[in-house]
RNA sequence: UCCUCGGUAGCUCAAUCGGCAGAGCGGGUGGCUGUUAACCACUAGGUUGUAGGUUCGAGUCCUACCCGAGGAGCCA
């Protein structure tokens, strides 16, 4: 007999004489005369009750059940005469597939996230983790669907790279080399002797490869994994995590930030729609402005706010920061939030920065003095996308490459392109696991995905 | 990497001025009951993060280290 996902169960219109569900026990309780089973299966937030009947042949093993075994129920889907719960399964066979032992840790009570992560092999069998996972991978199926419907093409771009130095944070260096007795050349390791015949590291974005396919099939994007080995140990920062960077040709930063405000809409719109009974969880025990937040970016408009014009906001500020504004400098964290938390209190999409802390790609504005940068900036979470047009122009590139220190031979097919039809184009990086955490309310990125990797931690 | 705070039973926490290491939950046993974070009774469970030090006596004070969290930097 074919199993039934619980989620289907518990949305019935009806009920069916004979069902086969399968799943983990979350909780059990006895009554005179038969026990109250609860059983989840992933497919849904919500557990089916099964009564086990003392009269099934292993009600004595039954009853000895604990959170965390594995178990089949076959039975009839009667309507429940208890509270709670609409449906309820009564059973006419049990199998138990798969016993816990008493030292299950997940108990029914509230867990903490710290504990949780020591057991990250088990919590996505909790409520919360269950949930943020089943949103994950609506999200990701949601980014797909958005590209397609704007006719943009999923491409991939390599997780092992040749350039050395994108400019985005520190590199995990990919090698087949003895690291205990490298083979040496002048006194320092020959990476001509390496697998790649050079130094080769994991990505960090893959832009630049993009870059070049926006100009042959126009709109592309990418989502994949990115790795940074930056020893950052803040609730926003991972070594390894998901992004998704869209790649547009004769886009203008206009139509770049246009097109990244309508789609954190659209994305946020649809987890709304397709993950209520999930995203209620958030929105009742992790953050409680969690749907009027949401509202707000999945609604209104988002400000524009040139770099200049942030800087006079944050100088004229009614409240004094921890590090001084001023132009030419990064917008610290607290500029940003006061920014989109207080000053606006909404998304704030910051633009036009001043070249000298960009990277080389970025296009330089007439001005000669900014870039066309921008930031997008939500409540509480800070930075979720940053992208650029990019500079079209070969021969400003090559000036803005050698200022900024960059080695054009590393460069030379990205140089080469724009001797070909360059036109312009734009693109951005949206964090993944930033969205989610935006999406469920979740203050720390670890707890948004699987298995995070920090420094000194990579258990699982 | 820097700053701040923390580490006591499987989990969440308490332990007064330095004076017998406890509770709830979870586990086990028994009872009760269409229950639903079930309930009642009993019970097992500890190298107080690690290593030193001060003291008659250290969970508590001191030193070093380890681990975790929050903030900062870097960024998505």
């Amino acid at each position: 007999m074919k199993r039934t996902k619980i989620a289907e169960l518990l949305n019935s219109t009806s009920s069916d004489e004979r069902v086969l569900i399968q799943g983990w026990v979350r909780t059990r309780r006895d009554s005179k005369g038969f026990s109250f089973i609860e059983v989840n299966d992933g497919s849904c937030l919500g557990n089916i009750q099964v009564i086990a009947d003392a009269a099934l042949d292993n009600y004595e093993d039954l009853r000895k059940l604990i959170a965390g075994s594995a178990i089949g129920v076959t039975g009839e889907l009667v309507a429940s005469p208890g509270k709670g719960q609409a449906w309820e399964i009564r059973a006419s066979r049990i199998d138990i597939i798969g016993d816990a032992s008493e030292s299950y840790p997940l108990q029914k009570k509230r867990h903490t996230d710290e504990f949780l992560r020591t057991i990250a092999h088990l919590r996505p069998r909790t409520n919360k983790y269950g949930a943020v996972f089943r949103i994950r991978s609506e999200l990701s199926f949601a980014i797909h669907r958005f590209f397609r419907d704007h006719g943009f093409r999923y491409i991939h771009t390599p997780i092992i790279t040749g350039s050395d130095c994108e400019g985005a944070g520190e590199l995990f260096r990919v090698t087949t080399l003895d690291v205990n007795d490298p083979p040496k050349r002048a006194g320092t390791v020959d990476w001509g002797a390496d697998f790649f015949g050079k130094e080769a590291n994991l990505t960090v974005s893959g832009q630049l490869s993009a870059e070049m396919l926006a100009m042959a099939l126009g709109d592309v994007y990418t989502f994949g994994p990115t790795f940074r080995a930056e020893n950052s140990n803040t609730r926003r920062h991972v070594a390894e995590f998901w992004m998704v960077e869209p790649e547009m040709a004769f886009c203008d930063l206009e139509c770049n930030m246009a097109f990244a405000q309508e789609m954190i809409q659209y994305l946020t719109t649809y987890i709304l729609q397709e993950c209520q009974e999930d995203i209620q969880l958030f929105a009742r025990f992790v953050d409680k402005t969690l749907i009027s937040t949401l509202s707000v970016i999945s609604q209104s408009e988002y400000v524009r706010l040139p770099y200049e014009e942030a800087v006079d906001i944050l100088n004229h500020a009614p409240r004094s920061f921890e590090f001084e504004v001023a132009s030419g400098k990064d917008l610290q964290s607290e500029h940003e939030r006061y920014l989109t938390e207080v000053h606006f209190k909404k998304p704030v999409i910051v633009f036009d920065y001043p070249k000298t802390i960009k990277p080389f790609y970025m296009r330089l504005n007439d001005d000669d003095k900014t870039v066309a940068a921008m930031d997008v900036l939500v409540p509480r979470i800070g930075e979720i996308i940053g992208g650029s047009q990019r500079e079209e122009r070969l021969h400003v590139l090559e000036q803005r490459m050698k200022d900024c220190g960059v080695t054009r031979e590393d460069y030379w097919w990205y140089l080469d392109m724009r001797r070909f039809g360059s036109v312009p184009h734009s693109g951005f990086g949206l964090g993944f696991e930033r969205m989610l955490m935006m999406l469920t309310g979740i203050s720390n990125i670890r707890d948004v995905i699987p298995f995070p990797r920090t420094p000194n931690s990579i258990e699982f």
